[in-house]
DNA sequence: CCCTCCATTGGGAGCGCTCTCAACCCGCCC
DNA sequence: GGGCGGGTTGAGAGCGCTCCCAATGGAGGG
């Protein structure tokens, strides 16, 4: 690849005058050099290598009106991100996606509160061909937001039904929560456990309530007092699994709605003395990367596929926007992933 | 903002004729409206929020030749980035950044030792006016890539010497890594510690030779079986912890090249029945977030503001694009950041 | 009162590319 | 042998915007 000097990129016309033919055919070749004959689309294609002729992409996109980037908007302007790996691998996931279909991704991290302004002009703003979101809070303006932007959006996760703007289905891809948890509940009652307690998520994260509702799924007549809130957090985990253990000292086994919070009950457990499996067995959510496995004892967890989730996100708006391109605007649909129970030491 | 339907979005022309002036008057408006008498200001701003308009970018890129993003290449295939909440902090700290100056940010994430090629023609393409890179190894083309592009780049961590391309400084932003490892030697020097144990980084990456040769710096006499190496991940710190164990039992004190593999070598402290800080005083690296407070104990560590460095190589990006828009083409000058001691529990 | 000058404004030429459409050329069939 | 059709190719018209340059008009000085 040749150097370049700034400001002197070749055009298409200095390669057609190279290979002695005209634009129009030149920009064929460049296109896949379908209906053009051999000996001029090599002729054109060396004229391109000798030239290091790298297509004007703005030229490109206002004429065809597709950008070739798709935006990854992350709703989430406080510090989760930075802990949990669950963004990071998702996007792995879609950035693996993407690259293998030409396509960029923008991130567009949301500032704070009063930053959807901003995101809403971007999306809007021709800049993009779509967007992947991630909407975690049903207060979210995210999907109202993308409706109106007219692009095609996939989210990640579940929007709660408040946040989603009326008849317009919004496609999303999420793990099978609820099956997830009620594969946990059903393993700790399976293991004869009587007294099971329930660390829920934050009752404004979708993925929170599902985990809920499978818990309840297998245990319809709880005691109330056996479930106590958390924030998704190490230390959240620790404050319920404490509260807990006041509440009802005989509980045997408790599910946590994801690995943090069950890493910060595991610390409580221990610092009461509290043996875990043989006391009190846990069950965590999630199988996140070195959590999980690096606790003591190691978790028996909820494993679902998150940078699988994210390939299939991108591959939905993919999908949505060839289609857009055929004419026919069709929504994706969602999809749902399955959850599986991984056996380790804690349960 | 009036909703798009998709295809139909206002051109400068309909703002113009709306606002009965020219195009070029509409244009200068949208762009500041420096030199333009304010009545004619305020009926072309009404039009703006009548129609709707936002400007088409790929238009005004293309006779701009600037495209307003930048690109943020993550040359790390593998799992690292998962685990570490570095790149999530500094990604947040450019975020803020470039948001504050109208910039789009490309997210690039290496997808395997094949991919630079796609990375090299991306950067060429004239997609982005500038690169941010973090380029992680001495084996990295990344400056390489960089330069040949010919678009500004600023570099997170230092560069290896071998990975500079030649006369031709690259400018980045790194800790003072050098520094901050004398911090947390000196400290464990003066607590009285006598035999004090280093668990470095890979010696591909500057940062982990950095903090060695920091060490060295307080200790030019340390005996060589003191030292083991690991690769920043918490097994791997476990492991260097057995082996620094094995061959000098007498140990008194360690310091590891960052908290992970400081909390690797806690647990097998640990389940040796070896107290700490007690028996063997223990310093990390990185004040990385839930790590580093919740190890028990917590550690005492060298923080060092990531999310700073990521808005500080982001400015400096940003200094060098308008520069380069002035016409003087200077790059940015590299910067130290300080480093700190935490004092925990640990030592 | 006329001329000069500066502050505004509009006209128009492109930025580099795609895509429609007409022109062309060849082989084939009647 | 002439006409027709399909496969190739080229010419030209924009896509929406910025920016150069010329035109305009009013203020101020002589």
């Amino acid at each position: 690849m040749p150097e370049q000097s700034p400001g002197s990129r070749p055009t298409l016309e200095a390669v057609a005058a190279r290979a002695g033919v005209s634009r129009a055919t030149a920009s064929r070749v460049v296109n896949g050099g379908d209906g053009v004959r051999k000996p001029l689309v090599d002729k054109v294609r060396a004229a391109v290598d000798e030239l290091g002729y790298i297509p004007n992409h703005a030229a490109r996109t206002l004429v065809t009106r597709r950008t070739g980037a798709v935006a990854v908007v992350i709703a989430e302007p406080e510090i989760r991100i930075f802990s949990d790996p669950f963004f990071s691998q998702q996007i792995r996931g879609i950035s693996k996606e993407l690259t293998a279909h030409d396509t960029q991704l923008v991130l567009l991290l949301v500032e704070g509160p009063g930053d959807f302004d901003r995101i809403a002009r971007y999306l809007s703003g021709g800049h993009v061909d779509g967007a992947l979101a991630f909407s975690l809070h049903t207060d979210d303006a995210l999907p109202e937001i993308t409706r109106r932007a007219g692009i095609p959006a996939v989210y990640g996760g579940r929007p709660s039904p408040t946040a989603d703007p009326g008849d317009q289905a919004v496609p999303f891809v999420d793990a099978d929560n609820r099956g997830g948890a009620r594969l946990a509940v059903r393993l700790l009652k399976d293991l004869g456990r009587e007294r099971i307690a329930h660390i829920c998520g934050p009752p404004d994260q979708t993925s929170a309530m599902d985990r809920l509702d499978g818990y309840r799924d297998v245990l319809p007549d709880a005691d109330p007092a056996l479930i106590a809130e958390g924030a998704f957090t190490v230390e959240s985990g620790a404050r319920a699994m404490t509260e807990l253990l006041e509440r009802r000292p005989g509980l045997d086994a408790v599910f946590a709605a994801n690995d943090l919070m069950a890493s910060g009950a595991l610390r409580v457990l221990r610092e009461r003395g509290i043996s875990v499996p043989e006391q009190v067995a846990l069950v965590g959510f999630d199988d996140m990367d070195p959590v999980a496995k690096e606790t003591d004892p190691p978790l028996t967890t909820i494993n679902q596929d998150i940078e699988g989730q994210g390939r299939l996100m991108a591959r939905l708006l993919l999908g949505a926007l060839d289609r857009g391109r055929a004419g026919s605007g069709t929504t994706p649909a969602s999809v749902i992933t399955s959850t599986t129970l991984v056996r380790r030491a804690s349960a």
